[in-house]
DNA sequence: GATATATTACTGACCGGTCAGTTAGTAAAT
DNA sequence: ATTTACTAACTGACCGGTCAGTAATATATC
């Protein structure tokens, strides 16, 4: 996870210093054990002590660099969720070859950041918690769902634009998107063990893909891409 | 809600009893409230309390019927969510028409159960707390998302052996479905009032339906059927 | 039908544990 | 010597769960 942190306690010499100072590294380590704490009992089940413990700080700490743990939370999602964003918004612009071909990229990039565990316990996160925090749910809502969406939106109207593209109810397809992607990820890492046949992480991609690809091409553009 | 509930409390008549003995009805009324509350406020976000006022009797009475706030939730779940899944299931044996007309009216049937908001808020609230229990993890999910699947899976495999829908990765577009219902539901209702653009519930219905007829049938079937 | 007795549904004050947040004080750095 | 990063002990609110007691009803007795 972080191999190269030097361990504040050194091993046994009892002149070495308990602590050190580092007020420079401290507000990200926190962020990096909040993250895995709030991501495995979410906000309510979350101890203080604990994302203190995990940080190699004591819990009065936390309260030099974060407020309170509302804004812990805040803060750790900002920093972790919203480079994904960034990431499909650069593809987006930066792509110049056909609508299926982006679209085919776009959805293997979210999936590729959904099947990390980290993005996976968020996601779950926020549907599970964000009721609780009106003020982290709007940031949220528009921060990451509506701009993903805004991205899929995009690549569907070019693929119709271009003519590659049925006429559909883009406005929903571009919700169904995400919401395949995020549920299943979801799914996957709540119910291992729970299905007594689960899918591998290259059949769910393979058929996201599939689905999508059926549902939004034109149907004689749909044999030579689907199986491509 | 619940309009025939005689109140305990009648208008203020002092020689009035204060409240009734009412066991064969208390049960229910509790589970009643929980559910309200439960899905309001999230399993640790509730207060027994609440839940005790709500079911107009006190705290300790909730402990007469339910052995603890775990219980309580536990059958919460069970008496509200399994009807459902019977439904579907019955709809699945009984039909004898096309699979296409089954997979529609299947899919509508649980889009209409899942935009009441009671089932909308269970369902987030499993996504939500599940992880914390993973007994009752295990019978939501082996009772709730394994059966939904079945129901969906059989429908499709009708539809293959009729020739009707193409070959398709089946496993994954029984997982797609009720993903789609369930994960557009809980966003319906969660991001209410945040979504500058919303879609109303016969736009995604027809959305769903639109997609994932697309998806499934075979090219030569698809006009005809997805504007009927 | 009135009174006494037994039963049980229900109440609400209370207890003990938990945890977010505070603060007094200490160790490191300059 | 002073400033600052940090610790650890502390506080107070909160809430799940308990239980001694009370109010409503059922039954028995006259």
């Amino acid at each position: 996870m972080t191999p190269p942190k030097p361990p504040d306690s050194s091993p046994d010499d009892p002149c070495a210093p308990r602590w050190h100072r580092r007020p420079e590294s401290r507000p990200d380590e926190i962020l990096e054990a909040a993250e895995a704490v709030f991501g495995e009992f979410g906000y309510n089940g979350t101890r203080l002590e604990e994302v203190a413990r995990r940080a190699g700080v004591s819990k009065g700490t936390l309260y030099l660099y974060f407020e309170s743990k509302e804004a812990l939370f805040r803060e750790m999602v900002r920093a972790r969720v919203l480079p994904i964003v960034d990431l499909a918004e650069q593809t987006l612009q930066e792509h110049h070859g056909s609508p299926a071909d982006l679209l085919v990229k776009v959805v293997r990039q979210m999936w590729a950041a959904l099947r990390n565990a980290r993005l996976a316990r968020m996601s779950r996160l926020m549907t599970a918690e964000l009721a609780g925090f009106p003020e982290l749910g709007r940031f949220y809502y528009e921060e990451v769902v509506l701009r993903s969406r805004r991205v899929i939106e995009a690549v569907l109207e070019r693929g119709i634009a271009a003519g590659e593209f049925r006429a559909m109810p883009h406005r929903f397809v571009a919700r169904a998107v995400p919401a395949l992607l995020v549920h299943q990820s979801q799914t996957q890492y709540f119910s291992a063990g729970l299905d007594p046949n689960p899918l591998s992480d290259e059949q769910v991609i393979d058929g996201v893909i599939d689905l999508v690809l059926h549902a939004v091409l034109k149907p004689s553009r749909a044999k030579d891409r689907t199986n491509a």
